[in-house]
RNA sequence: GGGCGCAUAGCUCAGCUGGUUCAGAGCAUCUGCCUUACAAGCAGAGGGUCCGCGGUUCGAAUCCGUGUGCGCCCACCA
C-alpha cells in the first residue's frame, strides 16, 4: 500500500483531477435528450483579476453546475468576460501613457491595434486563476462581449430597436466624466455624501450703485457661466426685484432675475444662480425662460473660452481661483459648511460633471413591463426574494438609457451621418452597405455612395452587450439549436450591486428578443467585505490575494471559507480563519481515509452486532442527510449546507461511526464492515462533492480500484429519498447521551479512559429494550469504554434523556456534593412539571392549542416526572 | 424626501409554521490531554434583560404597534 501524507496537501492533487477532468471532457456539455441545467457566468472583466468577490461568486456557480451534473442534468456552464469599456480603456490609455504616448496623438485603428494588444497579453488570465477555484465551465465555449459572434448580436439589437423606435438619439442632460472624457449612464454614478463650502456671492442689480442681491453656491466657477438669477414668486425679499437685472461678477454680463417656483426660499438666501449648461435643475429653469446656455468648461474639466477667466483652468483649481477674485473685490457675502451628495465616475471616481450633450438612448418605458411583472409573479424567483422590491421600484420608475459613450473600445455604434452635411439625419444598419440604402431611400438621392457617410464615433455602453449574455453566448441570433435547449438558463449567480446594471436588463433582453425569460433564478451574493465591514479594495489593501490563498489553503479550503461566511444577499465579513477552518477540514476527511486504509480485512473475521448497529445507524444518518441538502440546495441555502456537512462527517461520521467500527489493536475488521464503511465514505464524497470537488475526487479514487470514467464528478445522487430509519436514529442516540455522559464524568472525576467504567440502569422495560438491541453494548463500550447492566443504583447517578443511570465508580464520592447536585436538577424539574402542568390545567390551553402540542406537553409532563421519581429515590439511598 | 432591511453570547450569525427538550452554532476565551487517522487533533467548561416600551394570545426571541440605534437602495438639495 502506497503512504500517504500525514496532512492533506492539495497542490499536485488539485493540478492533477482538473487536468484530468478536462481530459476526460466532464465540463462539456453538448444538447441532448437529458433536461438543461444552465448558467452563463457574469463575465468578468476581460483584463480582471480574480479577487474575492470572484472566489464567491463561481464558488457558488460550481456548487450548483456540479449538483446538477450529480442529478443526471445535462450541465452546461457557460465563461466569458466582458471586455469592460471604460475600465479597460482606462488601462490602456495609463499603459500607453507609461510609454510615452498619448491616446489623443493616435487614430482610432492605432489605439484599438494597441488595445487588442493588451487584451491578448493579459485577456482571459482570470479565466486560468478560475480553474485553479475548480470551475468547472464549459471552456469550449468561452465568450467575449467583443467577440464576433457577440458583436454581431449587439449590433443587430441596436437596429432592430432603432427600426422598432424603441430607440433614439436626443440632446440631454447627462453624466459627463471629465477624466474618462465620455458620458455615464445614471447607473454608473454613485452618489455620496460630501462636505464642501457654500459660498454666499453677492450680484450687484443692474442701473443701481450699491443694491444687491446674494446668491448661495457651492461652484463659484459656474459663475462665469450664469445666464439669471432665480426667486421664487412668492418670496417677498425678491418681489422689487423681479424682472430687472444684475451684473455677473467679474464679467460684468447683465442677466434677468426671474421668478420660479423651484427655488426653495429657505436655502441659502432663497435666490439662485442658474447655470443652465451646468446644473440639471437649472437646465430646466432654462428650459421654461428661454435663457441662454454658456457652457464654461472644457470636455476635460477646465474651463473653457466662454468662462472668460481661467481659461484652461482646472476645475477645481478655477473654483478656488474664482473664490479668490471674487473675494478680492468684495462681492464674498460669507460662506459656511455644507454637507451634500456628489456624483462621481464609478470607475474612475472624478467628479461627475452634468452636460447638456447629444447621445443616443433606449426607451426604457417601451420594454420594462414584460420584465416588471416577471419578478412580480416569480416567474423569475429572486434569492433573497426582498430584492423584488427594490427591482420594482427601479422599474416603475424607469428612466431612459444612454447608451453612447465617448469611448473606442468597444461596439462602434451602427449609425452613420452624412459626410458633411450636419447630424440631422441618421441612417442605422448593420454595416455600411444597409446604411447607404437607407441613407438612399430616405435622402431620396441615388448618388450618394459609401464615402459619403461617416459613422458615429461613439461606442456603446458595456452593458448593452452584457445584457444580452444568456442569448449571446449561445448565438442566438444567428442559429436556434442551442438557444432553444439551454435558454432559459437556469439560475444567475451575481451581486445584488448591478440589480440594475445588468440583472434587470437581461430580463428585459429576454423578454425583448426571445419573448421568455432569461433565467428561472437568480441568486443574490452579497458584498465582501473585511471583517471591520469595509469594502474590499485595492487602496485600502484589504483584499486578501485570491491566488495566495488557494495556494495556501487549497482550492477546496477556500471555497469552504468564503461559503461558509455567506448567506445569500447578506454582506460577506470574509474571514482567512473560515479558509483555515476549510483546510483543516480537508485534512480530517483526508485523516479518515488514512485510517480505513490502514485497515487490513481479515476474512475469517465475523460481522458483529455493534458493527453492524453502527453501519445502520450511519446509513440512517446519510439519509438524513441527505434529505436535508435536498431541502437546503432547493432553497439556495448553501452556507447551511456545507456548515450541515461539516458536523455531519466530523462528528458522526469521524468521530462516532468511525470509532465505532475501528478494530481493535493489532486486529483487523471483517470484510463486511470494511466494504461498508468504503461505501458510507464514497457516499459521502458525493454529498460533499459539490463544495469540495478535489479532495472528493482523490479520495473516490483511493477509496478502490476505479474504471475509466468512474469519477466522482461523474457520480449520481439517488433520484428518490430514502425512508430513515427513525428508530436506529433514537436506539444510537441513546446510546450516545449515554456516551456523552460517562465521557463529562471521567472528565469531572479525573478517570483514565483506559479503565472500564460499569453502568447500571434501572429496570424500566424501555431501557431493558434498549440494552438489550444486539450491538447497543458493543457500541457503548467501543465509544465509552463502558459497560452496562440492569440492576439497583449505586454510585454517582446521572441523566441520559430521561432516565437515571449510575456509575460504579472506584472512588471516595462526595456524598453532600451529590445531594446537592441532585437537589438543583430536582428543583429545576420539578419546576419545569410545574409550568407545563399550569398549562395543562389552563381550559384555554387545551381547548385553543393544537392537539399535538397538548400532546407534546402531556408528554414533557410525564417524563418529566419519571426524571422527578428517579432522582428523589436516588437522593433518599443516598441520606 | 421615497423605499428596504437589521438589532439574540466577547465576535459573526442560525432560530423557516408562535408552544420551556428553544435560548442555539461556529469562532474567540478558559481547563485537561502528543490516547497507535488527524495538535490542522481530542475531551470538557464558562458566557445571554433575545435593543426599550406597549399590544395580540392560554402562550412571544418569533406576530402587531411604537421608540431608539445602525445599515443599505432610489430620488435629489444652490
Amino acid at each position: 500500500m502506497e503512504e500517504l501524507s500525514k496532512r492533506y496537501v492539495p497542490g499536485d492533487i488539485e493540478d492533477k483531477w482538473y487536468q484530468h477532468w478536462m481530459d476526460a471532457g466532464h465540463f462539456r456539455s453538448v444538447p441532448d435528450d437529458r433536461e438543461s441545467f444552465s448558467i452563463v457566468i457574469p463575465p468578468p472583466n476581460v483584463t480582471g483579476q480574480l479577487h474575492m468577490g470572484h472566489i464567491l461568486n463561481n464558488t457558488i456557480q460550481d456548487i450548483l453546475i456540479r449538483r446538477a451534473r450529480q442529478e443526471g442534468k445535462n450541465a452546461c456552464w457557460v465563461p466569458g468576460t466582458d471586455h469592460a469599456s471604460i475600465a479597460t480603456e482606462a488601462k490602456v490609455v495609463s499603459m500607453l501613457k507609461e510609454r510615452g504616448i498619448r491616446k489623443a496623438d493616435l487614430t482610432r485603428e492605432e489605439f484599438l491595434k494597441y488595445a487588442w494588444e493588451w487584451t491578448d497579453k493579459y485577456g482571459g488570465i482570470i479565466l486560468h486563476q478560475l480553474r485553479k477555484l475548480g470551475a468547472s465551465c464549459d471552456w469550449d465555449r468561452t465568450a467575449f462581449t467583443l467577440d464576433e459572434i457577440r458583436s454581431e448580436a449587439v449590433i443587430q439589437v441596436f437596429v432592430d430597436l432603432f427600426r422598432k423606435g424603441k430607440l433614439y438619439r436626443g440632446k440631454r442632460m447627462v453624466n459627463w466624466d471629465p477624466a474618462a472624457q465620455t458620458v455615464l449612464s445614471n447607473e454608473e454614478v454613485i452618489y455620496e455624501e460630501e462636505k464642501t463650502t457654500l459660498y454666499k456671492v453677492r450680484y450687484r442689480i443692474a442701473g443701481t450703485e450699491d443694491e444687491w442681491i446674494t446668491i448661495a453656491t457651492t461652484r463659484p466657477e459656474t459663475i462665469l457661466g450664469d445666464t439669471a438669477i432665480a426667486v421664487h414668486p412668492e418670496d417677498e425679499r425678491y418681489t422689487h426685484l423681479q424682472g430687472r437685472k444684475a451684473v455677473v461678477p467679474l464679467i460684468n454680463r447683465e442677466i434677468p432675475v426671474i421668478a420660479d417656483a423651484y427655488v426653495d426660499t429657505s436655502f441659502g438666501t432663497g435666490a439662485l444662480k442658474v447655470t443652465p449648461a451646468h446644473d440639471v435643475n437649472d437646465y430646466e429653469i432654462g428650459l421654461r425662460h428661454k435663457l441662454d446656455v454658456i457652457d464654461v468648461l472644457n470636455p476635460d474639466g477646465s474651463m473653457s473660452p466662454a468662462a472668460q477667466l481661467f481659461v484652461g483652468m482646472d476645475r477645481d483649481k478655477a473654483r478656488k481661483a474664482m473664490f479668490e477674485a471674487l473675494e478680492t473685490d468684495g462681492y464674498i457675502a460669507g460662506s459656511e459648511e455644507l454637507i451634500h451628495n456628489v456624483g462621481r465616475s464609478e470607475r474612475t471616481r472624478v467628479v461627475v460633471e452634468p452636460r447638456l450633450s447629444l447621445q443616443w438612448f433606449v426607451d426604457m418605458k417601451a420594454i420594462a413591463a414584460p420584465a416588471l411583472k416577471a419578478v412580480e409573479e416569480e416567474e423569475v424567483r429572486f434569492y433573497p426574494d426582498n430584492l423584488r422590491n427594490t427591482y420594482r421600484h427601479w422599474m416603475e420608475n424607469i428612466r431612459d438609457w444612454c447608451i453612447s459613450r465617448q469611448l473606442w473600445w468597444g461596439h462602434q455604434i451602427p449609425a452613420w451621418y452624412l459626410r458633411d452635411g450636419d447630424s440631422e439625419h441618421v441612417f442605422v444598419g448593420k454595416d455600411e452597405a444597409e446604411a447607404l440604402a437607407e441613407a438612399r431611400r430616405i435622402t431620396g438621392r441615388d448618388d450618394l455612395e459609401v464615402h459619403d457617410l461617416r459613422q458615429d464615433e461613439d461606442v456603446l455602453d458595456t452593458w448593452f452587450s452584457s445584457w444580452l449574455w444568456p442569448i449571446s453566448v449561445f448565438d442566438g441570433w444567428r442559429r436556434q439549436d442551442e438557444v432553444d435547449y439551454y435558454y432559459p438558463t437556469s439560475v444567475l449567480v451575481t451581486g445584488w450591486d448591478i440589480i440594475f446594471l445588468w440583472v434587470a436588463r437581461m430580463i428585459m433582453a429576454g423578454y425583448e428578443w426571445r419573448g421568455q425569460k432569461p433565467f428561472h433564478t437568480v441568486y443574490f451574493t452579497g458584498m465582501v467585505r473585511d471583517k471591520q465591514r469595509r469594502k474590499m479594495s485595492k487602496q485600502l489593501g484589504n483584499s486578501p490575494d485570491a491566488l495566495g490563498l488557494i495556494d495556501q489553503y487549497g482550492a477546496d479550503g477556500v471555497r469552504y471559507g468564503i461559503l461558509a461566511s455567506a448567506p445569500a444577499g447578506g454582506d460577506i465579513l470574509f474571514d482567512e480563519k473560515l479558509c483555515e477552518l476549510g483546510r483543516n477540514f480537508c485534512n480530517k476527511i483526508w485523516n479518515a481515509l488514512r485510517l480505513i486504509k490502514s485497515w487490513e480485512i481479515q476474512p475469517s473475521r465475523d460481522h458483529d452486532d455493534g458493527r453492524e448497529l453502527a453501519i445502520r445507524w450511519m446509513n440512517a444518518r446519510r439519509m438524513e442527510m441527505d434529505t436535508d441538502l435536498r431541502q437546503k440546495y432547493s432553497q439556495y441555502r448553501l452556507s447551511e449546507g456545507v456548515t450541515a456537512l461539516y458536523t455531519f462527517v466530523w462528528d458522526d461520521f469521524c468521530s462516532i461511526y468511525l470509532e465505532a467500527i475501528k478494530p481493535g489493536y493489532g486486529e483487523g475488521l471483517d470484510a463486511e464492515s470494511y466494504g461498508a464503511t468504503v461505501r458510507l465514505f464514497e457516499q459521502i464524497c458525493i454529498l460533499l462533492h459539490p463544495f469540495m470537488p478535489f479532495l472528493t475526487e482523490e479520495i473516490w479514487h483511493q477509496l478502490r480500484e476505479r474504471k475509466t470514467g468512474d469519477d466522482c464528478i461523474r457520480s449520481r445522487i439517488d433520484q428518490e429519498v430514502g425512508l430513515v430509519d427513525k428508530e436506529t436514529l433514537e436506539l444510537f442516540g441513546h446510546i450516545l447521551k449515554v456516551k456523552s455522559s460517562v465521557l463529562e464524568l471521567r472528565n469531572q472525576h479525573q478517570l483514565s479512559p483506559r479503565e472500564t467504567m460499569t453502568l447500571v440502569y434501572p429496570s424500566d422495560p424501555e431501557l431493558i429494550r434498549i440494552w438489550h438491541q444486539p450491538g447497543a453494548e458493543a457500541v457503548l463500550h467501543k465509544l465509552a469504554n463502558a459497560t452496562c447492566t440492569q440492576g439497583l443504583g449505586e454510585g454517582v447517578s446521572f441523566l441520559a434523556g430521561k432516565y437515571q443511570y449510575h456509575a460504579v465508580l472506584q472512588i471516595e464520592i462526595d456524598k453532600e456534593m451529590e445531594i446537592k447536585r441532585m437537589r438543583e436538577e430536582l428543583a429545576y424539574f420539578e419546576g419545569f412539571v410545574n409550568s407545563v402542568d399550569k398549562k395543562l390545567s389552563n381550559e384555554k390551553f387545551v381547548s385553543n392549542a393544537h392537539p399535538d402540542v397538548v400532546e407534546k406537553e402531556r408528554q414533557k409532563k410525564a417524563d418529566g416526572l419519571v426524571k422527578i421519581e428517579q432522582l428523589q429515590k436516588s437522593i433518599s439511598q443516598l441520606l
